[in-house]
DNA sequence: CTTGTCCCTCACGTCCACGTCAGGTTTTAG
DNA sequence: CTAAAACCTGACGTGGACGTGAGGGACAAG
């Protein structure tokens, strides 16, 4: 498939491809005139990156994942990689979980009736 | 205490704390010669702001949320931006809990003995 | 008064995952 | 064969949260 196919069953923009080939992170096929051909790995592999990228993973650091979830290299070197990642990913949920525990509670504060209502559009006239 | 302070003792960078009041999130006194002045409460005030930053927040955000977390203001409008963010974060840690999920697999693949290991240092000469 | 340290305001630089436009080539439909 | 659609390679623009000087005041210590 080419390129604009991609794009449209994948969702990503044309640019974001051609940015994941420039990053190295999945590399197509040229056909005779210079067009890019995906295989249909390349669906899942988007896929993927898109949800790396997602947990804020960087180009560079999904670069040095991808081998480890594709061929499964087991180095330590990939080890500590995906451990590091790992832990890095279960800190930025704990802040997130943190984040959210104190918008509840300005939510639930908002919602009681016993709140302080400043500026409602009950006038007591 | 002067922004010198509230930087080391918090953390934050200088630029950091001139460019909060850039974005109206922390305003602080000016003495005579036009020197930024802040009191105790910036102290909270700025970790709370960093903490919205790191789980994702935009600083116009933030701007709209602070006076929900301090004055409690409970206006239809603040409760449906607090519901929106609570629920951004919350698909935000769904997804993180997904690739944790995905990295947990392939670390448990590369750490069962099973695994084909290709690059040991364990040379069977 | 002077020195040293902290502080001030511009204002340009950075990083990153793309968006977007220009100018040209390849492929496909008819 | 022709026209349209899709694709190509540069290369500059963007937005956000600051970093990093430049050039000059503010303020406590001696």
């Amino acid at each position: 498939m080419r390129i604009g196919e991609l794009a449209t069953s994948t969702g990503v923009s044309v640019r974001a491809l051609r940015y994941y080939e420039e990053q190295s992170l999945l590399i197509p096929e040229r056909s005779g005139g210079g067009q890019r051909h995906y295989d249909e790995k390349a669906l899942d592999r988007v896929q993927l990156i898109q949800t790396l990228y997602a947990a804020g993973l960087s180009s560079r650091t999904i670069l040095d994942l991808l081998p480890c979830v594709d061929a499964k290299v087991n180095t330590p070197q990939s080890r500590a990689l995906l451990n590091g990642e790992r832990d890095r990913i279960t800190r930025q949920i704990d802040q997130l979980v943190q984040v959210r525990d104190r918008l509840d509670a300005v939510i639930s504060a908002s919602e009681s009736p016993a709140s302080g209502c400043l500026h409602t559009d009950a006038d007591p006239r």
